[in-house]
RNA sequence: GGGCCUAUAGCUCAACGGUUAGAGCAGAGCGCUCAUAACGCUUUGGUUCCAGGUUCGAAUCCUGGUGGGCCUACCA
C-alpha cells in the first residue's frame, strides 16, 4: 500500500479566502486526498493557518482583540468552512502551535551549527506613533520618480519603480497616518540561501515532471541577477515564534521572533505532531523522518504561484541545510490565478465570491465540481456566471443527476425499488464495460498525474456513456416484449450508479454519498474491474430512489448573484 | 527595465514536429418518452493573434512584433 503525504498551503489567518484563494490549493490537495484515499492507500493530509506576521496584527487591532485571541477566532471560522467544502484533512493545525514554536526554534538552532546562518545589522522604519517597525509596504510617500502621491516603500504603484522608504519625500505610516518615523538600527538573521544555491539547483534540475509553473519560477530566482539571495528570517515584531537556538537563547536577539515564512512551512511538520497529540494519529515520524520509516511516503505539496519560491527554495533549503534526514517534497503542484468575471476577486474591495458566501449560495458539490473542472492549470482561468451556471446545471444536474433520476424511478415503477431478477448482461453491457474501463484508466492516470481538468473531463465522460448505454437499451421499450431483458438493462443502470459514487467522490463528496446511500451499499472499493463492479448489486437488493441529486440554478438567481458579488462585501 | 506564462470554433479548453486541427457548452436538424423542458444521434462553425524563417511536413521549432496575465526577494 502506497503512503501519500499531501499538504495544501496554509492559508492566511486575517479574514477568509474567496474562491480564487481556494481553487489553487486546499481543493486540489483535497482532490487528490481523497482520490488516494479511494484507491486505497494510506494518506496523511494536512493544512493549517499561517498566523504570525504584520497583517495579522493589524486585524486583531482593527477587530479590538489581542492578536492571540483573533486568531483562535478565526482558525474556527475557517475551520468551519473548510468543513463546509468538505475539505478533508487528517489535522488542520495552527502555525502558532506550541510544537511549531518548538520545532521552528530546533530548526533555526540546527542551521546555525551548519553555519547557514549570519547576523545583519541594517536600518529598519520605526513608527512612535504605532509602537513598531513598518514594513515597506506600509509607509507611504510621494514617489521621488514620477511625483504620484501614495507609492508604496516598496515600490511605486504609479510608475513601477522600485523604492526604499528612505527614498519616499514626506513619508507616512499606512496605519495610524503618523510621519513621526524614524530609521533605526536593527540586527536580523539571515539563512544563507546563497550557500545551498549549487545543491538546489541540482535539486529542481532533476524534476523533469514537475510543472512548467513550478521549475520556471525557482529556476529564475535561482539565476536571475547574482543568483539565489541570502534572505532574512527575522522580524521585529511580538506576534510569533519568538527567536531561539533550539531551547537556548539567542543574545541579541531578544524582542524578535521569527518572520513568517520561515515557520510556516515547518508547520507542515508540526501540524503532523498536532495530529498526534490530539489523539488523532501515531507516530508522525514515520511521515517526516526518512530513517524512521519515510522513505517510502510520496509528498505532493499543492500551492498558487504566489507560493512557489518558498516552497521550491526556502523550505528545502531549511531541510536540506539542518542535515538532518527530514523528508523532502516529491513533487510541487501548483496552479495559476482565478478571476472573476473581467477582472481579479480582491479581498481588499470585496470582488468576487468569499468561501462562507458561496456555501450560502450552494451545496460545496457545486463550487467543487466547477473550480476542479476549470483549475487553472495552464494559465490564468476565469470564473464567470453564466459560465457557472452552464456548467453546473449541464454536467451535474442533467448529465449525473439525470441519469440516477431516470434509472431509478424508471425500475421503481416497473420492478419496485429492489434490483430486478432475471435476464442476463449481452453485447450491449459488455461494450458498455469496455468503454468504461478504457475511459476509468486514462482517468487514473490523470488523477495519478494530477492533472485536474483533464481528469474532470474523464470522469463526466464516464457519465455519458450512462445515458447513451440507457438510450441504446431503451428498458421501457424492452420491458413491454421482453421483461426479464429490461431487467438485466435495469439492473446494469443500478450498478452504474454504485460505480460512479465511488468514481466521483474526489469531486463531489456529498452526491457520492447520497447515491451509495440511495443504493443502500457501503462498499466504496475502487472498482478496478468494472465487470465485476457492475454486478456488485445483486437480485433482490434493496434501494431508494434518491432526491434529485442536484438542482438547476436559475436564470434569476444568477443575475442576482451577479449583482451581489460585484462590488463591495456586506 | 528584466524574466516567465499565455493567445486555437461564439464560450471554456485539447492537440507537445506527422492523416482532413479535436471535445464540451452554445446554435441548427432528427430521434426518444424512463427521467430534473431531461437523454441520444447528426450537424453548422477555425487565415490556430500578426509578419517572416527552418523543415519533406509547423498550431507545435526559430526571429521580430501585438494583446492578456504573473513574478521581481520587507504583504503573506
Amino acid at each position: 500500500m502506497a503512503r501519500h503525504l499531501i499538504t495544501s498551503a496554509i492559508p492566511y489567518i486575517n479574514g477568509i479566502k474567496h474562491l480564487g484563494n481556494l481553487v489553487g490549493s486546499q481543493l486540489p490537495a483535497d482532490l487528490f486526498a481523497r482520490y488516494q484515499r479511494g484507491r486505497g492507500n494510506e494518506v496523511l493530509f494536512l493544512c493549517a493557518t499561517d498566523e504570525h506576521g504584520t497583517p495579522a496584527e493589524l486585524a486583531a487591532t482593527k477587530a479590538g482583540k489581542p492578536v492571540a485571541e483573533y486568531c483562535a477566532e478565526m482558525h474556527e471560522v475557517q475551520a468551519k468552512i473548510a468543513e463546509g467544502f468538505r475539505l478533508s484533512f487528517d489535522h488542520f493545525g495552527r502555525s502558532s502551535s506550541e510544537q511549531n514554536k518548538a520545532l521552528t526554534q530546533h530548526f533555526a538552532g540546527v542551521l546555525a551549527e551548519q553555519d547557514l546562518i549570519r547576523e545583519v545589522s541594517e536600518t529598519q522604519m520605526y513608527s512612535h506613533a504605532d509602537g513598531r517597525y513598518l514594513p515597506d509596504r506600509y509607509i507611504e510617500g510621494i514617489c521621488p520618480n514620477c511625483g504620484f502621491d501614495s507609492a508604496r516603500g516598496d515600490q511605486c504603484d504609479n510608475c513601477t519603480k522600485q523604492l526604499d522608504p528612505v527614498d519616499l519625500i514626506n513619508p507616512h505610516s499606512t496605519i495610524s497616518g503618523s510621519t513621526d518615523l524614524e530609521m533605526r538600527e536593527t540586527k536580523h538573521l539571515y539563512l544563507r540561501q546563497s550557500q545551498m544555491k549549487d545543491q538546489l539547483d541540482a535539486w529542481i534540475d532533476s524534476k523533469t515532471d514537475w510543472p512548467v509553473l513550478t521549475t520556471s519560477i525557482a529556476k529564475k530566482w535561482l539565476h536571475d541577477g547574482d543568483g539565489l539571495q541570502d534572505r532574512g528570517i527575522t522580524r521585529d515584531l511580538d506576534w510569533g515564534v519568538p527567536v531561539k537556538k533550539g531551547g537556548e537563547d539567542w543574545p541579541g536577539m531578544e524582542g524578535k521572533v521569527f518572520y513568517v515564512w520561515f515557520d510556516a512551512p515547518i508547520e507542515y511538520i508540526a501540524c503532523s505532531q498536532e495530529w498526534v497529540d490530539a489523539g488523532k494519529g501515531e507516530d508522525w515520524e514515520r511521515w517526516w523522518r526518512t530513517d524512521k520509516g519515510a522513505d517510502d511516503v510520496t509528498y505532493t505539496q499543492f500551492m498558487g504561484k504566489d507560493n512557489v519560491p518558498f516552497h521550491t527554495l526556502s523550505f528545502p533549503c531549511t531541510i536540506l541545510g539542518s542535515g538532518e534526514p527530514w523528508k523532502l517534497v516529491d513533487y510541487i503542484k501548483s496552479f495559476n490565478y482565478l478571476n472573476y468575471d473581467g477582472g481579479q476577486f480582491s479581498t481588499s474591495r470585496g470582488r468576487g465570491v468569499f468561501m462562507d458566501q458561496a456555501l450560502e449560495i450552494l451545496p460545496a458539490d457545486y463550487w467543487r465540481w466547477w473550480l476542479m473542472s476549470h483549475a487553472p492549470e495552464s494559465s490564468d482561468s476565469e470564473f464567470t456566471w453564466e459560465n457557472f451556471q452552464q456548467s453546473v446545471n449541464k454536467d451535474l444536474a442533467d448529465v449525473l443527476g439525470n441519469f440516477v433520476s431516470r434509472i431509478t424511478k424508471f425500475c421503481r415503477s416497473k420492478f419496485g425499488e429492489e434490483v430486478p431478477a432475471g435476464g442476463a448482461y449481452g453485447d450491449r453491457e459488455e461494450a458498455a464495460i469496455k468503454e468504461i474501463s478504457d475511459r476509468l484508466k486514462a482517468y487514473e492516470g490523470f488523477m495519478d498525474a494530477i492533472e485536474v481538468r483533464k481528469a474532470a473531463n474523464e470522469l463526466r465522460a464516464i457519465w455519458v456513456i450512462g445515458n447513451e448505454y440507457l438510450q441504446e437499451a431503451a428498458p421501457w421499450s424492452t420491458f413491454k416484449e421482453d421483461p426479464e431483458t429490461a431487467a438485466a438493462q435495469v439492473r446494469f443502470g443500478l450498478n452504474l450508479i454504485r460505480v460512479y459514487a465511488i468514481l466521483s467522490a474526489p469531486f463531489i463528496p456529498d452526491a457520492s454519498d447520497a447515491m451509495l446511500e440511495a443504493m443502500k451499499s457501503d462498499d466504496k472499493g475502487w472498482p478496478s474491474d468494472i465487470a465485476a463492479a457492475l454486478s456488485a448489486l445483486g437480485t433482490g437488493h434493496s434501494f431508494a430512489v434518491p432526491e434529485n441529486l442536484f438542482r438547476k440554478i436559475t436564470d434569476e438567481e444568477r443575475e442576482d448573484w451577479q449583482q451581489r458579488f460585484a462590488g463591495t462585501r456586506d
